[in-house]
DNA sequence: CTTTAATTTTATCCTTTGGTAAAATATATC
DNA sequence: GATATATTTTACCAAAGGATAAAATTAAAG
């Protein structure tokens, strides 16, 4: 993971990077993304409040106090994970491109979604905490970026419904069920595996998954 | 809220009642019912963890180990709160009934999860986020109960296939499919709301919500 | 009214937790 | 290989958090 390309999340410069000067020799390369991975699969457990720097630490192999040499504070260190995460997760959407056909568009657009499931559950999870805690930290962010990007590609559905490409959907329930669709396979892993014993890791049952969304919704929205 | 009828929890014989003898007494009941609400809004944005028993009692407005005379531990007030959302959230698919029509049936079914996510937002996130913790209390009844329940109704939905009255779906991803978009709309309000300026409790917003995600579902998997 | 039992409050305990200080160790550069 | 800098460890602190004890208050029953 650690994708981080400069993010609409208050940039804070090099706030989280402690003492330091000579910037990104290989341990600190190495042990940021140490600590970023331990973070995320912790803050995906237990939320922002429920995770510990202790438990954080010790998955990541390291004392707690090391830990805070690299990000100063339990604080920095979510936004840091929160940034990394709304990077890949919305870059997907950005990619629907009007001129194309929605049955391609939409269609690769839920394969990303759930390709994102498979790759990155624990970022999932970490971004379903944040928004079930009230979204404490994205707010802003939900309501100026995600909004905009999210108009502008209401307008594109729109576009192809007008067109007579698609059925007439409304566009914004069309995109929130994908998300809601593909997220739930990683948001709900566990869920999935007491019931089939299947799990996204398992290729088999990855394109299976796959296509069964697709077959359901792209039926459904297709004139 | 509050309607737990015995459930496949651990039923502890009420080892979350404290001293008391005369047992539901008039203040028993209120304060008992004040406080697994308080939990369960508190419990819905911050998890197991997360959450303090201070938060809740606040929330209860009482004090914490006055609380504490009513539910002898967290762990305790956390069970009790998940067996009374358990209850409500596992209601709807039990009757899903294979003599009627699957249109019917499956109409209905999602009408009720839609209902449930509008009048419990909160249970349905507390729900959300012991599963995301990995499940460390409902493990046993998902991988028992759940799976049971499951199990039968897909065979129902099997069924309708095999008499034609539905496109050939995979029973478990279809009820899946289902669970994730109606869970959506109460998981994610806060995102929701960023983008709409909308929510559940808007009786207009509900009924085109609703309306709309059995528009594409039901076009998706009827014949 | 008194007496008894239920409820609430106050004071307190021990553990966990986020965070700091400073010493110790390792790494790089000249 | 000495010196400066970066990294890690050890010891510690104050606040928060789950829980208990016992006193104080309120409500119910006779």
């Amino acid at each position: 993971m650690t994708l981080n390309q400069g993010f609409p999340l208050p940039a804070e410069p090099d706030a989280d990077r402690a003492g330091g000067k000579r910037r990104d020799s290989r341990i600190q390369v190495r042990n940021r993304e140490k600590i970023l991975d331990a973070a995320t699969e912790i803050f995906s457990m237990y939320g922002y409040r429920g995770a510990t720097l202790d438990l954080i630490a010790e998955k990541a192999a390291m004392s707690k106090p090391n830990l805070l040499y690299y990000f100063s504070s339990k604080e920095k260190l979510y936004l840091a994970v929160l940034r990394d995460i709304l990077e890949i997760w919305l870059q997907p959407l950005k990619e629907l491109d009007e001129r194309e056909s929605p049955e391609r568009e939409i269609s690769a657009y839920i394969d990303q979604k759930i390709r994102f499931s498979q790759l990155y559950p624990t970022a999932s999870r970490v971004f379903a905490n944040e928004i079930a805690a009230g979204a404490p930290v994205l707010k802003p962010v939900l309501d100026s970026y995600l909004r905009d990007i999210v108009k502008k590609k209401a307008r594109v559905i729109r576009k192809w419904v007008k067109r007579g490409e698609l059925a007439d959907v409304d566009p914004y329930h069309l995109i929130m069920m994908i998300w809601a669709v593909t997220q739930h396979y990683a948001d709900f892993a566990v869920q999935i595996d007491s019931l089939l014993g299947k799990s996204l890791d398992d290729e088999r049952f990855y394109n299976q998954t796959r296509k069964h969304i697709k077959r359901i919704l792209m039926r459904g929205i297709l004139k």
